[in-house]
DNA sequence: GTACTTACTACATGATAATGTAGTGGACGT
DNA sequence: ACGTCCACTACATTATCATGTAGTAAGTAC
């Protein structure tokens, strides 16, 4: 049974060209084109297509979101995104939402059958510098791995605090010390971290997950 | 002129059939077959070659350390990682230390030479179960998130200026406006944010990604 | 035009933070 | 017993912050 596929896209001429494209491969499925994506959970129950190509820029709901809503009922569906820019935020947002691929339009007439079959099978397509912006997102941690400043664990726990929004005085309640000790351990971890505020420290211990 | 290829691989027989393997194709030349990483600055330094093939898996300096050493002294040379497994640890470990590829060797020999050309004109050749492990290492993150406290494009630029730990002086300073408006943007700002201290704006800044 | 919103500035006041200096008492090694 | 760390407390001073109230100029809305 060929592989059932539906279209997500605003653009008539690129459903078109899409459906057209698809024709061509016995195995694969157009079942319909879709201007925009606002009943997309509907779609998805009736429909049943075994891979969405979400076009990521739309009018109304857009296809990030869709993503999402997809997600919600259908976790296992995979999503193959098409857009035309490779910018950074797009793609790590469709990404956070739980898409499978990501595809440049203007390579989506030669990649598009492969990247469904790719995706079926477990894989993730992706265009060579999606691929490599995605990489760029993981963290680029611990290379030069951390003189990791170590903060004692009083100080770890009064700074949890401050980064909660505590005042000096709460924290010294909270943790049955005097105002003045507190004072005293923040000003360890400012000389520690290297900061002067108490903004930079907060900063710095989420940035560094000190916290 | 050829694109000159260096590998790493404890395994003579997969040194050998790579060689082979690289010897077909014109545009690729194989330089080198190193079955120990002890000395990859060096290497790298005195072969200079434009792609590295690295197996992960080797006695003494390990492939993702040896990536880690690479790194430091050629930031951009590309790096495409062989390995028999394709478990998350060593995928994120290598990624991590910057590698700029990753493929399983029991396909290499069908990908490696198009995960060449595809790395040096900027993609990150992935096999696809790779691909996407490496999707499901980015942060699932704020699905739900929603309700994206709207900042106005000033707003957010104060926020980053206190994130970073100026003082309300130094903002001013900075974004050319006077001390007073700076403090009026930052009480519109606690209030979006539903924040009363400097500390709990920058927390929930990092933490909500509005920075 | 009047009403209303935006973006910005101004002044005032009490609270909090940042930094320095200094003292206590207990635990440590020698 | 000696010095000397460490954890903690104390007091003082100046800078900075949090919050309120209020006013101006420009832009929009009707």
């Amino acid at each position: 049974m060929a592989v059932k596929i539906l279209l997500y896209d605003d653009n008539e001429a690129l459903r078109q060209s899409m459906e057209t494209l698809l024709g061509e491969e016995p195995d694969l499925e157009f079942i319909a084109g879709i201007p925009n994506a606002e009943t997309v959970e509907t779609d998805v129950r009736e429909l049943k297509p075994d891979v969405v190509l979400m076009d990521i820029d739309m009018p109304g709901v857009n296809g990030v979101e869709a993503v999402r809503r997809i997600r919600r009922i259908a976790p296992q569906l995979p999503i193959i995104m098409l857009t035309v820019f490779d910018d950074n935020e797009n793609i790590f947002r469709a990404i956070c939402a739980g898409a499978s691929g990501y595809i440049l339009k203007r390579y989506a007439s030669i990649e598009i059958p492969s990247a469904i079959r790719n995706v079926l099978t477990g894989g993730a397509p992706m265009t060579g510098t999606v691929a490599r912006k995605v990489l760029q997102m993981i963290p680029p941690a611990n290379n030069s791995d951390q003189e990791k400043t170590d903060l004692s664990q009083k100080e770890i726990s009064i700074l949890q605090l401050l980064v909660q929004g505590f005042s000096y005085k709460m924290i010294a309640a909270q943790l049955k010390i005097s105002h003045d000790t507190v004072r005293f351990y923040i000003k360890k971890i400012y000389d520690k971290l290297h900061v002067h505020s108490a903004t930079e420290a907060v900063s710095k211990a989420i940035k560094d997950g000190l916290v």
